[in-house]
DNA sequence: CGTAATTGGTTTCATTTGTAACCATCGAAA
DNA sequence: TTTCGATGGTTACAAATGAAACCAATTACG
């Protein structure tokens, strides 16, 4: 009889690693302000790159686009960040940060940083190396199909 | 100025990465029998331990106990597992696979494993080995607080 | 040009999810 | 034994999500 070892089939370990950690992330920004996961990576996104459009941040960050636009929308409500209708084409908005949003944003960073930190100081450079390059390398096999 | 480079921020990348994976491989259960991902968690778990309780359900395969009471639901709707209450504890009861249940879960067994070879396939031996040893000792990290 | 196909983004609706409240049963302690 | 806290599991309600339909503006092309 065939049986499946759920504990090491490597979809199940990666799915189960990546929610607890991002369960223990989310405390950053979701305790701390009430923020989702989408409204959370928008924030990231225009705090990196400045100014973008919804669709970029969509691919920066892998978000459907419903995500994006819902995210944005509340960001905007809270007065985070802005739009700017872009001056050839009138279906693109520039989206950025205010200063508030700014200052949401450079508080956050410090303890997203602190954690990951944190997280890695659990390791050892052989482990540390090891998860930085199996991602990367897995990544890349999923791209090239 | 303080940036967060999300591209390689540990809890992104692996976030992103297993949403890849998991949204890839969900087509085995999904696209061929419609089940959701607790659903298809639930029947490995019951068709690799032969008999379990919800609890112990939820444990194995990390859901939330409501998620498991849903998926329990289901799948006894469609006839492919059975409960039965337990003799000296009438709070508990036993589930496990009907036939239906456990040939569809022979089914995919084979699937699965030829999805998670695939994949595997396309890394070096030596990058098998580092997300083998990341993910561990990441699992291990999270752990120990 | 004028029409069709594409693109950026929003909205609607059905499904999935999480939280908390809930019900029943059990075990321990008074 | 009664009572109280813990445990196994379900349900109700609100929030998050995905798919598809949609609107408006733009581009491609006959």
């Amino acid at each position: 009889m065939d049986v499946l070892e759920l504990e090491s089939f490597l979809p199940y370990r990666l799915y189960r690693l990546a929610d607890a950690v991002s369960r223990e992330f989310s405390r950053i920004y979701k305790d701390r302000h009430g923020l989702t996961r989408p409204e959370w990576r928008t924030l990231a996104g225009l705090g990196q790159h400045g100014s973008m459009t919804a669709t970029a941040l969509g691919e920066q960050s892998a978000m459907h686009k419903t995500k994006v636009s819902r995210a944005v929308a509340e960001l905007e409500r809270r007065r985070w960040l802005t739009r700017k209708p872009d001056e050839n084409d009138r279906r693109i908005e520039h989206l950025m940060l205010t200063g508030a949003g700014l200052a949401a944003y450079r508080e956050m960073v410090p303890l997203a940083k602190a954690f990951e930190q944190e997280l890695l100081a659990k390791l050892s450079a052989g482990e540390r190396t090891a998860i930085t390059n199996g991602l990367g390398a897995l990544k890349e096999a999923l791209g090239k199909d």
